[in-house]
RNA sequence: UCCCCUGUAGCUCAGUCGGUAGAGCAGUUGACUGUUAAUCAAUUGGUCGCAAGUUCGAGUCUUGCCGGGGGAGCCA
């Protein structure tokens, strides 16, 4: 007989005779003669209630089996007598695929703290926020890729493995086939000639650079792929392994890019609301009360945008006891992120125009000499969500800046000769997926809401 | 990497002044004809993270190591 996923059942608006269902047992109440199973199947947020009666094929395996077991039942959808479910499975059958013995699986018909679940890693998916946490992060993949190919923007497959060693976002990840114990040496040091790509070669920590070759090609492009950083962070809003989304367009001013950062994160958002009701319930009851309010109010609302300059003065005048003071020229700290976009604004905040001395190379200089043309989307509870800027297409200044920041324009001739030929002004930003993640669901740790994280000293799932 | 907190039953935690450990949940057994993280009764379960030290005596105090969490920096 066919089977109808848990979803399907919840949806139906009549009674089903004959229907096979199957799950894994989320939580099971015994009466004399009688026992009622809740039973999910990853289709949905919400369980299945099975009512399985002594009568009933397999009750007495049935009984005996545990939390997490896996199920398969005939039976019918009836309307449920009982308060709590407008339909229930009246079980004609029921058969145990797998049992999970009670005195040995550790996940139980309770809440576990995150800590716990985070020991786990391979099972906490089977509990009810990690299949609301994984189904929206599906879903906000879908809604990533759905808003930039509606606007036009070619997905490219930037490398995850690099041989350049210049990208400079940070610290690498090395990529090797030599012996470690033995490696080859020529001049005193290790010989990379011989190395499987005759060169150095890391992990990507950013799409950015290769998404300019496209970008001043294809006119517009985003990637959405993995990002290694070997930073020893230890943070909830850090992973040593990642996924960016890196959009970049072709004549494009950070004006442009700042609409793109901030159309984007509406849409997404609004997509999740959408797409995931279940789930952001769930979340608004379980995990942080408001979050649905605040993503419908932001979602409908215009961002504040402002330049580091103003920010600055705003910080300066705001009164408030800061544990970094304040000054033009300094980096803005978490607490000052956190004043603006918590306190003083109350929407994501856009931050431009940062000194250049605390931001990276390619940043559009300002007439000003002293500033860039970047912007920094800073939202209540994660920080900076996303990071981007106009870039330097002027070959003089891109090369003048990268020589006042000890960088070896030779090292880059290859994305240097986007400026040599046809050079045109272009932006773009990075959004770390896994922060929009935190900002939606309203969880708290990084860790949490990545299938399997990476972080210093953590890797075993 | 730095600062702070923390580690006691399968899970979540309590443990006062230093005197050899306790609760809820889970598990097990039993009761209950419709439960909603069911309820009621009984019951099993501990090398108190590891190592050393102080002490007549350490879960409790001290030191070191290891694990976990929070904050900071770096950033997305």
């Amino acid at each position: 007989m066919k089977r109808i996923p848990v979803k399907n059942l919840l949806n139906s608006k009549e009674e089903i005779n004959q229907l096979r269902v199957c799950g894994w047992i989320r939580t099971k109440r015994e009466g004399k003669g009688i026992c009622f199973a809740e039973v999910n199947d990853g289709s949905s947020q919400k369980n299945i209630q099975l009512v399985v009666e002594e009568n009933a094929d397999g009750y007495a395996d049935f009984l005996k089996c545990g939390t997490g077991s896996s199920v398969s039942a005939l039976g019918s959808l009836v309307k449920s007598p009982a308060a709590g479910q407008a339909y229930e499975v009246k079980v004609s059958s029921i058969e145990i695929l797998g049992d999970a013995p009670a005195d040995t699986y550790p996940l139980q018909k309770k809440r576990h703290s995150f800590e716990f679940l985070r020991e786990i890693a391979h099972l906490r998916p089977r509990t009810n926020t990690f299949g609301a946490v994984f189904r929206v992060r599906n879903s906000l993949a879908a809604a990533v890729h759905s808003f930039f190919q509606q606007n036009d923007f070619y997905w490219i497959h930037t490398p995850i493995i690099t041989a350049s060693d210049c990208e400079g976002a940070g610290e690498m990840f090395r990529v090797t086939t030599l012996d470690m114990k033995n490696p080859p040496f020529k001049d005193g040091r290790i010989n990379f000639e011989d190395d499987f790509f005759g060169r150095e070669s890391h992990l990507t920590v950013s799409g950015q650079l290769e998404g300019e070759l496209f970008a001043t090609a294809l006119g517009k492009i985003y990637t959405f792929g993995p990002t290694f950083r070997a930073e020893n962070s230890n943070t909830s809003r850090h992973l040593a392994e990642f996924w960016m989304i890196e959009p970049e367009a072709a004549f494009s001013t950070l004006e442009d890019n700042a609409d793109l950062a901030e159309d984007f994160l509406k849409y997404i958002f609004k997509y999740v609301l959408d797409n995931n009701p279940d789930e952001m319930k769930f979340f608004d009851d379980f995990v942080q009360k408001g979050v649905i309010n605040r993503l419908e109010k932001i979602a409908s609302s215009s961002f504040e945008r402002l330049s580091y300059t103003d920010a600055v003065k705003i910080l300066e005048t705001s009164g408030e006891s800061f544990d970094y003071p304040v000054k033009w020229g300094i980096d803005l700290q978490s607490e000052h992120e956190r004043y603006l976009t918590e306190k003083k604004f109350s929407v994501p905040v856009i931050v431009t125009d940062y000194p250049k001395e605390i931001k990276a190379f390619y940043m559009r200089l300002n007439d000003d000499q002293k500033t860039v043309r970047a912007m920094d989307v800073l939202v209540a509870g994660v920080g900076e969500i996303i990071g981007g800027s106009e870039r330097e297409y002027r070959l003089d200044v891109l090369e003048k800046r990268m020589k006042e920041m000890n960088l070896d324009p030779a090292d880059y001739w290859w994305y240097l000769d986007t400026r040599r030929f046809g050079s045109v002004p272009h932006s773009g930003f990075g959004l770390g997926f896994e922060r929009a993640m935190l900002f939606i669901t309203g969880m708290q740790n990084i860790r949490d809401v990545i299938p399997f994280p990476r972080t210093p000293g953590n890797a075993l799932f």
